[in-house]
DNA sequence: CTGTTAGCGCATTCAC
DNA sequence: GTGAATGCGCTAACAG
């Protein structure tokens, strides 16, 4: 059986098409007694716009495009699926949808997204993960394509461009809330792991805690470098840097050398002076960082320094740390903002003043009880 | 500047619009010369078909819907996020699009696809997380929509029913060749962490391991439950199963009660004796009970106990443990082989012989060579 | 307010 | 082989 079409619920109505068409898309210019009985028609046929009629005849897709990463950071691969549930879900509510595809490469990207927007399959692009020196945004700009980045454009002097619509969690922000939850709770010597710089996303986070160090301890430069620690996103890599500073009994950059030199070997030296160890409490960059730290503060018999990490995977909630939350929700409905204008209906290359064209959302920290491998009664479960 | 249409390039290669239409579409049937010469003023346009437009002219979409999980099972979610990218990169191959779509129930998830259906937006979909008595693939049938699940129809007496097309992952396998993996270095009492029953997907995972062990050691139904625990997917649990297990000197189905209790308390008790407890080894239902388990045993000091867990997920690998991996790419390309057939290019309501439309994929074990936590050296570093 | 006319870009008939 | 019609289902313009 067919699909029923305007012509159909026009017929049963006693319209012409074009009311009902009107009765769709303007209900207010149709008389009240004949949209109703329009829209009784609509429910009885069971009646749908068919919306690939509707999109070549608007010259528009309603639909958005975003690339799956190919090999999301590890652990921390949750958030991206977090915010892609977020955005599939806020856009549907908006009459939008949502459009897979992938790309190994920044160029590749760009080259998708011509396709897709030369088959006009797709009105605008969500990106994320922008980078320092992002072909991506110079290129969608040049070519007029509407798009929105979660991320700020990093290492751009003009943050505040309003062709390049962004939205992005205030990782300062958070990390600074994070230290500061610390401190309150007596610890001192708050340290930090981070990203080897240059990292837009990392430095930013770093500086909230360099923040919270400085105003409420008044710590300068080199104090700060003491308690600052460097390792990639990795837990074997967090972990062995994480010894390194245990082993030379202050958190510092040394983690590269101990590394090479085996990190087995180092733990064995530490477990002889874990007291000496020069640190409070951690704060990490990230999830993967912070389990590594854990793992390694813990096998040092260091069980009860509290770390604190950022993204608040599955993971982190499962082995009971603290953790730095990103709203995705908010950076969905943000993003899809900026892209819509709050009007809510025109996706086109947007036309906003400065400080309209950019949310930076504030993350929320999530207090854990125990910031060590859970060992205590277990939390209500997720059955299955 | 206004996209170019087959018209547009059958004026420059001068010739009527038909023609370029058969070059694209069946471009056997054109005279060379004459071929040459569109395909020379498609490239000079950088023409693209407007796929709005071919799909309003074949009534087909040539897109796959799926649902987005609202909140994949934890740690475990990941395993959803790269079917998602192998079926989007390989759909694109095919020509085909991946639209997102989300619901927070089975009834939901059908209201949707039939939103999506009526609308002549998705083809066909891809459904996940299959599971005993599932309405959706009844209503699929009844509804004659296309689909295939990645999972089997667990519960239904004829699982080679042809209307549902399925890919699955051979899960008993998986675990039998991780059984017989740890008895061949000489595990004998290799202990089972699973779900609680019934679980389709967990009850054939279990069988692998019964299989194993009946098959090597001609253990009875008596000596396998009492290797045998139980505890819901998440890590906190799974480690209070353990915990529990290793308390009560063997691993039985106490988890439940010693949960309830504390597990904090028992962990206590269980230092003082691990050399009683009874395991060699533990192969796991998923990488977080493995995970749980890999907590309890490290903190109880059985460092060296060999736990094998499964999906294989970037927490596995950080941690160093070994996992059954399912082959994401093959299920993915399975998927869209069921759907579309071998040739490739209809997307109907297929006519399978019932042992063509399913598959089950073999798993593949991945070794590591701690599993514990890791304390060596550091892996090649996943730089940012 | 309602109905009529005219395409959106393409592919499937058919003629030639 | 190639070209000329026709219509997929819808909505923007206009006419009434």
């Amino acid at each position: 059986m067919r699909q029923p079409t305007v012509e159909d619920v026009a017929r049963i109505a006693q319209v012409s098409r074009q009311t009902v068409s009107n009765v769709l898309n303007s209900p207010a210019i149709v008389k009240l007694a004949t949209r109703t009985r329009v829209q009784a028609a609509i429910a009885e046929l069971g009646y749908r716009p068919n919306l690939s009629a509707r999109r070549l005849r608007q010259q528009k897709s309603a639909t958005l495009g975003i690339r799956l990463d190919p090999m999301m950071n590890g652990i921390s691969g949750a958030v991206l699926d977090r915010f892609l549930h977020a955005l599939t879900e806020q856009a549907d509510a908006r009459g939008l949808r949502i459009l897979l595809f992938t790309a190994a490469t920044p160029e590749e990207e760009i080259e998708q997204i011509r396709r897709l927007r030369e088959a006009a399959e797709v009105d605008a692009f969500v990106l994320t993960a922008t980078f320092h020196e992002d072909p991506r945004t110079e290129w969608l700009i040049a070519n007029r394509i509407p798009f929105v980045t979660f991320g700020r454009p990093w290492g751009i002097d003009d943050m505040t461009d309003p062709q390049h619509l962004w939205v992005d969690v205030d990782g300062r922000q958070g990390v600074y809330d994070a230290t500061i939850s610390l401190l309150d709770q007596g610890a001192r010597r708050v340290g930090w792991l981070g990203w080897p710089r240059p990292s837009g996303t990392g430095d930013d986070r770093r500086s909230g805690w360099e923040d919270a160090m400085r105003e409420r301890l008044g710590l300068g430069e080199a104090e700060l470098r003491a308690l600052c620690t460097e390792s990639h996103d990795g837990v074997p890599q967090a972990t062995a840097a994480v010894v390194a500073a245990l082993v030379t009994g202050r958190s510092a950059a040394l983690a590269g050398n101990v590394a090479k030199t085996g990190a087995s070997a180092a733990v064995a030296e530490a477990g002889e002076g874990p007291d000496d160890f020069g640190l409070d409490a951690l704060v990490c960059a990230s999830d993967t960082l912070a389990l590594g730290a854990l793992i390694a503060t813990s096998s040092a018999g260091l069980r009860d320094l509290p770390i604190i990490g950022f993204d608040d995977t599955p993971v982190a909630a499962a082995v009971g740390l603290s953790s730095v939350m990103q709203p995705l929700d908010e950076v969905a409905a943000g993003a899809l903002e900026l892209l819509l204008g709050p009007t809510g209906n025109t996706v086109g290359v947007p036309n906003l003043a400065p400080n309209e064209a950019h949310r930076l959302i504030a993350p929320r920290l999530v207090k854990r009880r125990s910031n060590h491998l859970p060992l205590s009664e277990p939390s209500p479960s997720l059955t299955r």
